[in-house]
DNA sequence: ACTTATTGTTAGGGCTACTTAACATTTGAT
DNA sequence: ATCAAATGTTAAGTAGCCCTAACAATAAGT
């Protein structure tokens, strides 16, 4: 209808939301970061972030190092606490499985409105993360004390799962793996053994399966049960 | 995330939409009422429908009438059908009210997936009609026998409400109006008389209130209560 | 130290969808 | 039949967001 052409510039928000993810990540908010997560060429990451700069949304450090300004972080917590509700209200409510729940989030964010996003809010129940674990913001959310990463757990000991970092979530087919296998927020197992390259050997359900170096050092677990 | 430069061109389904609901509301289909209905101006009208006859979408007659092929229908069908779901869902699961809904699907139904909308179906025990009576498109909705527009009640008679045509919706005001009154589709009321503008004057609660000509020209209800 | 890899920028384009201005044609009313 | 209103088109331009090619600067590995 009314045809309304994007009020809020889509891209605006697709790239804020990428650096609040990847300062959430531990991951170093550069340039060549931004393209590679969000799949476009380095040069248009260039101009968008001199426009963003422009239109006061973030600061560019000597170093190159990018980081949101007071604006650009309200921008980014908004996109990304919608996205996390509407992962939450498409598992929850609608019953999709994790990997649909995260693609259609990623349409959703930035059609949700604040009459919507407090709706969909009650409706849930005031939740504080996401399917995936990670803090809905503005939702008061505090990690456990003592969160690491499972490939920081010893051998033999037991470990409960506190979240998956938005960062796997964009490897084709792991979410599926993770749901498939049960590793998932609140769930709890024990970690059977490490292989040299880091891969380690888990068990959260009947059978023990590997999990690979790169992804059991992004996962956040509590040690214990 | 992953930033999807808009898999289906957002404008062709906002078009296609358009088009249909013109037809749907008998209107003529000619690109000075896309114009209108969209809001934009007659050479971008021009342009677009250029392009949608050259993407098999539209076919042009020699007069002017606008129709959509067989492609074309699939995608307004589409559209349309979620815009309505969307409205549904809204106001059934989330608590909008009409104009809320009305104004968000005008954005949901181009985020929302065939899965989701499956989902939508089954969530909501597959609907026919969206909240303002008008069909779903692959509902299986038949429209009562009967039915007529409100200003051809008889002063005096009883009338229920069917469906308030898309057309209306778009009218600043109309649909608070209507859900204020409670003219809306179900509900019975009387007409109680025709001043000679052809305001119409009825009665479907405590209060009798006027409803305009045009707006009663368009209002489709049954006779009888 | 030298080579290679990583990073950012310029330059030059492209596509979509919109705008206004100006004009030609058609339609309708008197 | 004529004048005004309505309709569609051309032309020229803009904004947003993307691309490749080419190049410069920095960082890192051997």
């Amino acid at each position: 209808m009314a045809y309304e052409p994007t009020e809020h510039h889509p891209a605006f928000e697709e790239y804020s939301e990428a650096i609040f993810e990847l300062a959430e990540d531990g991951v170093p908010v550069i340039q060549a970061r931004i393209s590679e997560r969000l799949e476009v060429s380095r040069p248009a990451v260039s101009e968008m972030v001199r426009r963003m700069e422009r239109e006061d949304l973030v600061e560019v450090k000597d170093d190159g190092e990018i980081t949101l300004t007071g604006e650009g972080k309200t921008l980014a917590t908004t996109i990304v606490r919608r996205h996390r509700l509407a992962e939450c209200f498409l598992t929850d409510v609608l019953g999709l499985n994790w990997t649909d729940a995260h693609s259609e989030a990623g349409r959703w964010e930035h059609v949700i409105s604040p009459t919507v996003e407090t709706a969909m809010l009650k409706v849930l129940g005031e939740p504080q993360t996401c399917p995936h674990g990670n803090p809905i913001p503005g939702s008061g959310y505090k990690e456990p004390t003592g969160a690491v990463v499972l490939s920081k757990i010893d051998a033999g000991d037991p470990f409960t799962v506190v979240r998956i970092p938005e960062e796997l979530e964009w490897e084709a087919g792991q979410l599926e793996f993770l749901e498939s296998t049960g590793l998932m927020p609140g769930r709890s197992g024990v970690v059977l053994s490490f292989a040299p390259d880091g891969t380690a050997t888990v068990n959260v359900g009947d059978t023990p399966f590997g999990v690979g170096g790169p992804t059991a050092d992004r996962i956040v677990v509590t040690p214990g049960a």
